[in-house]
DNA sequence: AAAACGGGGTG
DNA sequence: CACCCAGTTTT
């Protein structure tokens, strides 16, 4: 694979330092980072968008001021502070990274690709981005923005995600990435995707390296990057109990791996009515009137849950494939993990309990 | 190499 | 509604 050399390195670097130095958002993580703070945004950020990071990024600084801090915290509790982010793993990955740098490196971030990249949550991405912007050192990062700026730039036309594509933008981008200011680089290049070459209406008027831009020059620049092919979202039919008791809401932890993983919910069943009801009896869960119904959509999936008010009968039993079912009585506290699913089943019964009407909100 | 993994903003 | 976001891990 020959790399495209119609544009100098040189060139490009400095044109796209001195745009950032002019346009740079003012960012909580941005400053004088720390290997911490970098860290923890990055792994925010992976796959979520910036606006929706910096409120949590904030609180989690405040709540955990170093990674021994966060080290030490109950796994329970930063899946609480964690809860309505998405891809849970992340914050499972965060806690055990924390406890890897402790207990592994003596409190403070490795500075080698090698020791990043074996830290758990943290890939190909987020490594460079430690190394780069946290130590300085010369390491080239593909992101989202990234892909999408290297594939007009170059004219690159493999669909995304496929292992060509891949190969093809990490050696453009390790060629790019300057002895200088590596980190200021690399968010430069992520900040002008964000802001400049957008998806769907690049402002290519306001971008500092528009005159060598390939896709430009060729007017290909709405069609690329290709995308990768998307498949369509599977459904699930699903049926939800909420319990109240007198010592609050009877919810279910999920296993630790896969959806949602070690986050509480009611305690749902697939399938219909008459399949729940029959599973739910053998947990020692009588379902009672219905409540409500809520579509949650995931990128891949599609959840139609009907909620159901529910009775425990005797003694609770396990219910596969929930690890633990126990009464909780300030469910939204932040001291367990609760998805953004859960929390609308949760307003379906309670809007429900004053408004007998109320069906499906959003 | 492909699929799984959340949630929300945007056009 | 479709697309996509400062990706990683597992299969």
């Amino acid at each position: 694979m020959k790399a495209p050399d119609d544009l100098a390195p040189r060139w490009f670097a400095q044109a796209l330092l001195a745009w950032f130095d002019a346009h740079r958002r003012a960012l909580p993580w941005r400053g004088s980072p720390d290997a911490y703070g970098v860290w923890l945004s990055e792994i925010m950020l992976q796959q979520t968008r910036v606006d929706t990071v910096v409120p949590y990024y904030l609180r989690f600084l405040e709540r955990y001021p170093t990674v021994a801090a966060l080290a030490e915290a109950p796994l329970d509790e930063v899946l609480g502070a964690w809860s309505g982010l998405g891809y849970y793993r992340r914050a499972r990955s965060l806690h055990a990274a924390a406890q890897a740098v402790v207990d592994r490196h003596g409190g403070s971030f490795p500075r080698e690709l090698s020791a990043l990249r074996a830290l758990p949550g943290v890939g190909a991405y987020t490594a460079g981005a430690i190394a780069s912007i946290a130590f300085g050192e010369r390491t080239p990062l593909v992101d989202g923005n990234v892909a999408r700026v290297l594939s007009r730039l170059f004219a690159l036309g493999d669909p995304l995600g496929t292992s060509a594509s891949d190969r093809a933008l990490w050696a453009t981008a390790e060629r790019l990435v300057p002895d200088e200011r590596p980190g200021d680089f690399n968010q430069a290049l992520m900040e002008l995707g964000a802001t400049v070459c957008t998806p769907d209406r690049p402002r290519c008027e306001r971008c500092p390296v528009a005159e060598r831009c390939r896709a430009r020059l060729e007017g290909r620049e709405l069609e690329l990057p290709v995308p990768r092919a998307r498949k369509a979202p599977t459904r699930l039919r699903l049926v939800a109990a909420v319990v109240r008791g007198p010592d609050g809401l009877l919810l279910a932890r999920r296993p630790a791996g896969g959806l949602y993983g070690g986050l509480w919910e009611p305690p749902m069943v697939e399938g219909g009515l008459r399949e729940a009801k029959a599973t739910l009896a053998e947990a020692g869960v009588s379902l009672g009137a219905k409540r409500g119904a809520i579509e949650h959509v995931l990128t891949h999936r599609r959840l139609a849950i009907v909620v159901h008010s529910g009775r425990v009968d005797g003694t609770i039993r396990a219910l596969a494939p929930y690890e633990e079912l126990a009464f909780v009585s300030d469910p939204e506290g932040g001291a367990i993990g609760l998805s953004t699913m859960a929390k609308r089943v949760l307003s379906i019964s309670t809007v429900e309990a004053t408004s007998p009407r109320a069906g499906r909100r959003r």
